[in-house]
DNA sequence: ATATAAATTTAGATGTATCTAAATTATAAT
DNA sequence: ATTATAATTTAGATACATCTAAATTTATAT
């Protein structure tokens, strides 16, 4: 049986396993999880001998097949409470990841899976994240950053890479949410800042923002 | 902030304050929790120190004002949880048990007060537990237990005083649910058990049974 | 009233998860 | 290749929640 505590590292080493190619270093986690790399040290020790994760003093880590399970099904029922919170409870996108952390350690097979049928199984959560099934696999998405495309591309909001509500927040004011039409109008080489029309309204993004938009072009 | 443990030693005396006059014991609450009396020992020290319960040493304890809104909140959230698995999930009245002493421990009053109206605002849960609303008043009942009701008297099932799976299944086997009429037949002086007509059916029922089911005279 | 039993508390350990400070290993720079 | 710097791990503490075994207090019985 699993602790809140090494769930929350599997699902931070899985998080960072899909950027940094192999293998994810101790400073990385502990960064995300705001702890000191010497918390982490001793985690990974106890989540090696769980064989949990691949674990080589000084080289970083990777999940085996069974921790990369179990961080998903962490994952699966973070963003299904998320569905749940946002369709049901009529809370907005920026005020349920702090909750959805907690109800993702609530151990019970037959409650996510009931939860899941009772949301129509849903394919992604509120901020366009995938959910993944019972079985772990994730829906295919051909989502691209929104600063990667090119001047007079059409696209449509597909996802966002960020739950923290300043940057939810800022979405909102400039009027970005999940399915928003969005046309690239300049791309400003210097600071790679882009112009941008949303549902007939010009507004300026910063690279920083738009790094966290995906989309699916049009 | 009060964490899992020390909520459920809460609740435990909450419970135990009904029955047993003013102040409960060590043992009862060791007993209750499953845990060594020297366990609760440290525990009552520290809920002392919080200000949670009165304590004094070799005499039991109450709960303070305090205490008690605490314990009264958790156990609201968790008969509100039970209704939400019982009537959006579709689980049985004796599987949500295990699942709501988990989902009682979330801590976020918009999710509380959002689940509760999601529900309608329910007085009862599915064992017909009164639910406190959000200042911590439960709702009024008068509800006896089956073996104080003299024969030939009517009454409803509204409530029933146990959560193990093995009572309710029990219940369920012999057709008593939330609800169902039962009239009093007879009373056997000698081992106070009873005979009951639930819909037509004869049935027999023992003392310690009838004490754990609530009626609401007709 | 005193001995005995029962209830309760204390002392000292254990396991989890974290921390600071110091030591070690790896990486980068000259 | 050697040194400086950065990353990582170890050693030793602390806080929480629990335990066993021993000590203490309260209740009970004769």
């Amino acid at each position: 049986m699993s602790t809140k505590a090494e769930e929350n590292y599997l699902k931070t080493i899985f998080k960072l396993s899909e950027k940094e190619k192999d293998s994810v270093s101790t400073n990385a986690i502990a960064e995300e999880l705001e702890t000191k790399p010497s918390s982490v040290s001793d985690m990974l020790k106890k989540l090696s001998e769980k064989e949990l994760i691949n674990y080589v003093k000084y080289q970083g880590v990777s999940l085996t097949p069974l921790g990369h399970r179990l961080a998903v099904h962490v994952i699966r029922k973070h963003r299904l409470w998320e569905v749940f919170l946002v369709s049901h409870l009529n809370f907005k996108w920026d005020e349920v990841h702090d909750i959805a952390e907690q109800l993702e350690h609530i151990k019970s097979k037959a409650l996510v899976n009931r939860l899941d049928a009772f949301l129509n199984f849903p394919s992604y959560d509120p901020h366009g994240d995938p959910i993944p099934n019972e079985k772990g696999s994730f829906p295919k998405s051909t989502a691209v950053p929104l600063n990667l495309l090119k001047v007079k591309t059409k696209g449509k909001v597909v996802a966002v890479e960020r739950d923290e509500p300043s940057f939810l927040n800022y979405l909102d004011k400039i009027q970005v949410s999940i399915g928003t039409h969005i046309e690239i109008v300049d791309v400003n080489d210097f600071d790679h800042s882009i112009d941008v029309k949303i549902d007939d309204t010009f507004t300026h993004i910063s690279l920083e923002v738009a790094q966290n938009i995906l989309i699916c072009v049009l």
